[in-house]
DNA sequence: ACTACTTTGTAGCCCATGGCAACATTCTCT
DNA sequence: AGAGAATGTTGCCATGGGCTACAAAGTAGT
């Protein structure tokens, strides 16, 4: 544990980064709206005007949250597939699976995410989205490639699928259904998008 | 217009019609997160505290312009529906298309709808959703009925339907792709859900 | 009508927050 | 060593939410 008597130098040194993550735990716990910059500074133990250093303002910081929480996502998907074996209906589970549980794990990271109220300049996160969709459109290439599924742009196709999830992740997440429903909803979406592109034989 | 000297009785009479009638407005042009109880009581021309008469809490009128949304997308929905003729796949394009044209015409709105972050007591906006939820499910029953898709539970598969919208217009609002792709992204849901539901002949 | 009660609006306060500016300390580079 | 850039601090202001006490207008019982 950490000595609270410990002399902090004037320069904290990776500040940036530890903001962040008392941010994170702060989304978490309490909600993006009762995020507070000063309340970050508070807890971490620092002048309420330190932040600004960082974050140009309250804004920038959850735009840094929500690029964060896309490379978050895109690893969390990559080590999905990465342990689902070469079946493609599995690699899709997998996949599916494994953002739904993000998505419902982390309910206001997601909403930050896909705010529509980014800042003019937040094409950070435009761009740290596209790791995941573009993971996404590789993986309907792939079932394409095997046979598995219907030809069409894997890229539309891709985004339809990762609607789907954020779509089914929004209704659980809003309370309109129990979080029991959520495997069910998952797998018939997914049964849904099997066999709705399943090659014309 | 109305003349500004007008006399204005100390009881509004419709305050609280008038403030979510305000705050609908603010929510298009500014957002959620602009919208301030007091600045509502300014453009309304009330005292400033006079908003707490009707909503307890900042968050209670959020609630409330979630409430009508939903309200507003079910009518949406409904005049539609009523205008689609007897043709299955029809009534579902003319559905999808009005619940994807109203998300994206009410983005912020459709945020507040979908939030997380209701209060507890929050039952009326779960309540409010029902309505479309169940005109969804009962579009699914018909298709159903009729032989146009294969049995399941019509509230499942309608839910996956309404999340695959909910989640295209979410990528739209966030900018993640161009408006000019909604058709597109509409159209390969319908046609994947269509034929995802065929029944087996 | 008169009175009592309720509803609805007002005025004024406190406090937290975001954002700014001026100043201080440390780092870095030459 | 010294200049300038980074980074942190202190202090200020305006805004907004939420509270309490008060005022005006409706409503009901008599």
């Amino acid at each position: 544990m950490s000595d609270p008597n410990e002399e902090r130098p004037y320069h904290h040194g990776n500040l940036r980064a530890v903001l962040l993550d008392a941010a994170d735990r702060c989304l978490r716990e309490r909600g993006a709206d009762q995020l507070s910059l000063r309340d970050l500074a508070r807890e971490v133990g620092v002048s309420h005007a330190a932040p600004r250093r960082h974050f140009s303002d309250r804004q920038a910081l959850l735009d840094a949250l929500a690029e964060s929480g896309f490379a978050q996502l895109d690893t969390a998907l990559r080590t999905a597939l990465a342990g689902a074996g070469e079946d493609f209906p599995a690699r899709v589970r997998g996949a599916t699976t494994a953002y739904t549980r993000f998505a419902t794990e982390n309910a206001a990271l997601l909403e930050l995410m896909y705010s529509s109220k980014h800042r003019p300049g937040a094409t950070r996160v435009i761009e740290a989205a596209e790791a995941p969709f573009g993971l996404m459109a590789d993986l309907i290439e792939q079932g394409q490639d095997e046979g598995a599924l219907r030809a069409g742009d894997p890229e539309r196709i891709g985004l339809v699928l990762f609607a789907t999830l954020q779509g089914i992740a929004s209704i659980i997440n809003g309370n309109f259904v129990g979080p029991d429903m959520l495997d069910a909803l998952v797998e018939t979406a997914v049964e849904q998008f099997l066999s709705g592109n399943r090659p014309v034989e």
